[in-house]
DNA sequence: TTTGATGTAACTCATTTAGTTACATCGAAA
DNA sequence: TTTCGATGTAACTAAATGAGTTACATCAAA
């Protein structure tokens, strides 16, 4: 299973872009979230280094560097999870045996491909419309 | 990152599939993977409680009990994977916010399209399509 | 200069994964 | 019927990952 980052990445973003007009403290994210701050902190540095945030030491406050429209939950996804590739595959299979000769390659395949479709969903969907579930529609 | 077990199972799937007149044991599946016999055992056990092969204890050898065009590799995934749900979800977000009171169930929606995209792409592929990509393709 | 915040290193604990040892049990041949 | 080689499975280990925590250097602003 993905870890949580993903899930509270995207909580956090949602709060970030839900007050606009207001510097959240790292401590007053934890309590939405429900964990302790310097999670959330260490979220925020990943989210910063992948360019989606900014913020300034020693002063409170997060602001999108760019609209929730322009943010998708792939761009997310990859901010807070640097593993390139979703599936593992075993390494070293036997040479010497036709199936473990041509499987890393295929599996490849595979699994690219499935991890393709995955990550076109994720970036079919956007912060705007994660907001949008969660004030508009039930 | 997903484990290991779905690659290995394909693996081993393609190894029985291939040589269906040979009573392969987990000591040669082991050499071809490269890992210990016990690790394909319990995958093999694995896949005979989800109905994709059949193993009679004390005898070496493996069937599938049906043909490698009736196997996709969403069956081989989900019966390695036991976990329902691909993206971990925090707990008990704060139900005073109106962010972390509706949060799980947008992230539920959110991730659930997003497992289907995959689920879907993995169950248009079968245990045949790897095989014929071991084997004829380049 | 004091206060309250961020940024980050370092540690802990729980969980998962993969590998391993050990052994009960079974099937088939000697 | 005994022996041999296989499966099935429990139990242990070691490594990696995830999440929480403590501690503290640093910065912004009053």
């Amino acid at each position: 299973m993905i870890n949580t980052r993903v899930a509270v990445a995207i909580h956090i973003l949602a709060l970030i872009a839900s007050k606009p007009h207001e510097d959240l403290t790292s401590e007053y994210i934890a309590s939405s979230v429900n964990t302790n701050p310097v999670v959330i902190r260490r979220l925020l540095g990943m989210l910063k280094k992948a360019g989606l945030i900014q913020t300034t030491a020693g002063k409170a406050g997060a602001w999108l560097t760019r609209g929730p429209t322009a943010i998708t939950l792939l761009d997310i996804f990859h901010a807070v999870e640097p593993n390139e590739s979703l599936f593992a595959i075993h390494d070293n299979p036997n040479t010497h045996c036709p199936v473990g000769k041509g499987i890393q390659r295929v599996l490849d395949e595979a699994f690219g491909a499935a991890q393709t479709a995955l990550e076109e969903r994720l970036s079919a969907e956007t912060l705007q419309d994660i907001l949008h579930r969660l004030f508009v529609e039930d």
